[in-house]
DNA sequence: TTGAAAGCGCTAACAC
DNA sequence: GTGTTAGCGCTTTCAA
């Protein structure tokens, strides 16, 4: 079929028309499997959602970030597949690769990161374009993106400092594991620090069910917080609850913060002070920085020091956190 | 390659070993596209969110749903791709069509689904193996999974009768779009009128800010109502907000309820009673019968009336409707 | 300016 | 029991 000689230059006009109405007299569609078997390349492109995890199935920021790769992803011409991995589960990415080995998707922006470097460079010698989404620092091979997270944390513990606290609690996820937690561990501790202000950390993995008993944990010891800063609003849900349900008020005995500002911290009770994370725009962003990749890799031509894109984080003060 | 004649019935085990040494070896790997266009069949299905609109982008049973969907598709060994149409575009329908003669995927679950009779004709006429989850009654084309919602309202409204209620108001998206609107109205209407109650009704668009704005305005009519149930979570949580910011106690002045028990139902303040929904379990379900439709299809065997799968749903009581 | 033909990597049918 | 080959539908190159 002539027909895709469309891109070719020398076509005259009525030749050009004639096949496109025989195009849509039979109704014709190219067959994307032969296309992609001949140009030996695929158009869809991963959204890999990085430590997935029970609890964390049903997180809303998961939509906005998977709708709005969707939406850049289709505008440029992609379709897009979506992937749960899980790092406690190394099959899962055995089976992830064989995939990609496969070519099943031309890249990947792993979401939600906070991949070890020895797991980081294991992608990168996979020769799979890859994007990170949320990572909390710059790497060597990958480009990242990311919002300001420790800015976010700092401006809470500020504006905490400013009402007169004196003993900060911060319930997040340990260790390495849980993303964006390292940046927002550092921001809290460095700017507490800057206050010269109290803190402990208490552990919960991102669930509304584990900032629950994060809570019920920080209260039941000595000396109790004056306020409670939880590293998501899922998990400053929970806490919101478990004040409630110990008949501690909020702000008056303790105040309390979330981090992201999904739909629903407007309308817990009370409201909840957070921190707006611009997370379409970061989707977006990984997209087009993903497509840059897929094409370094394709031309072999070397790109130099991978992009690192910081987003600015805003402060959204609502009832938990008042005067 | 010899070797994905590992199927073949005849051959020698030594012979089936070091063919598997090589593959081994050679880190290879089969090109998906090589094999979809030879078998011409793909092994992608998609789950497609049917209405989709920017205030449920966020909508957290999305989550569920996809999730379940992509884990019993990886587990029946199909891809997944997810998109996102909107009954106001029919140019989405048009872009949706064109995707799936393109062999971009081999058939559809179109959740969240309130389809018109006309397009409903329309997607049995394109030969796209569909199902619908979601739909609100049988379909004499195509299999449908869905969730008692009539009975989940109508054990409500009799909850509510039993405390005495005499007026209850809906807040719900109008007509028929929206999806399983249709069963959860139909319930509440059934079962108020069975007992000899008053009913409102007020639209919404299931987000949470419509709930807000719906309860307001039941709220500055006469006559008030003496409880008033969403017709999901969101929109009550939007409710719960409204009443608290008028200073309306909640269940004192009004009882409230949602629907689907999603992860903050249990988090708001008062607490809210709703109905759970199996959202997991009708995804595997509607994933099965694709695979299934998928299969009539392609044989050409006709099978006889389509599946109608309705899943029971529970009434999940806590302190918004509490005595 | 246009039609014809090779070949992408795989599977299934066939010859050995 | 095993190796060889035609052809899926497309793009690209080449000949007319």
């Amino acid at each position: 079929m002539s027909n895709v000689l469309n891109d070719h230059p020398s076509i005259r006009p009525q030749t050009r028309e004639r096949v496109l109405r025989a195009i849509e007299a039979l109704d014709y569609h190219p067959n994307i499997a032969a296309k992609a078997l001949r140009e030996s390349r695929v158009t869809t492109i991963c959204c890999g959602f990085y430590d997935h995890s029970p609890e964390n199935i049903a997180d809303p920021y998961r939509n906005l970030v998977q709708s709005a790769f969707m939406a850049e992803a289709t505008a440029q011409g992609y379709d897009t597949t979506t992937a749960f991995l899980n790092s406690d589960v190394p099959r899962t990415f055995d089976a992830f690769r064989a995939s990609f080995l496969q070519q099943r998707f031309a890249g990947v922006v792993l979401v939600g990161t906070s991949v070890t470097p020895e797991r980081l460079d294991l992608f990168s010698r996979w020769n799979m374009p890859t994007v990170l989404l949320d990572h909390t620092e710059p790497s060597p091979v990958l480009p990242v993106v990311t919002a300001d997270y420790r800015s976010g944390m700092e401006q809470l513990v500020t504006q905490l400092a400013l009402r007169g606290h004196q003993h900060l609690a911060l319930i997040i996820p340990p260790g390495d594991r849980g993303g964006s937690a390292v940046a927002r561990r550092e921001g809290f501790l460095a700017a507490a620090h800057r206050h010269g202000l109290q803190t402990t950390t208490e552990p919960g993995n991102w669930s509304s069910e584990s900032g629950e008993t994060a809570f019920s944990r920080l209260w039941s010891r000595t000396p109790r917080p004056d306020a409670v800063l939880c590293a998501n609003d899922r998990m400053a849900a929970g806490a919101l609850y478990a004040a409630r349900t110990m008949g501690v008020r909020v702000p008056a005995d303790v105040r309390i913060t979330g981090f992201d500002d999904f739909e629903f911290a407007r309308y817990t009770a009370p409201s909840l002070t957070t921190i707006h994370v611009p997370l379409a725009e970061m989707a977006r962003a990984a997209v087009k920085l993903l497509l840059a990749e897929i094409e370094y890799t394709r031309s072999g031509q070397p790109r130099g020091e991978p992009v690192f894109l910081k987003m600015p984080v805003t402060l959204i003060e609502r009832e938990s956190a008042a005067c």
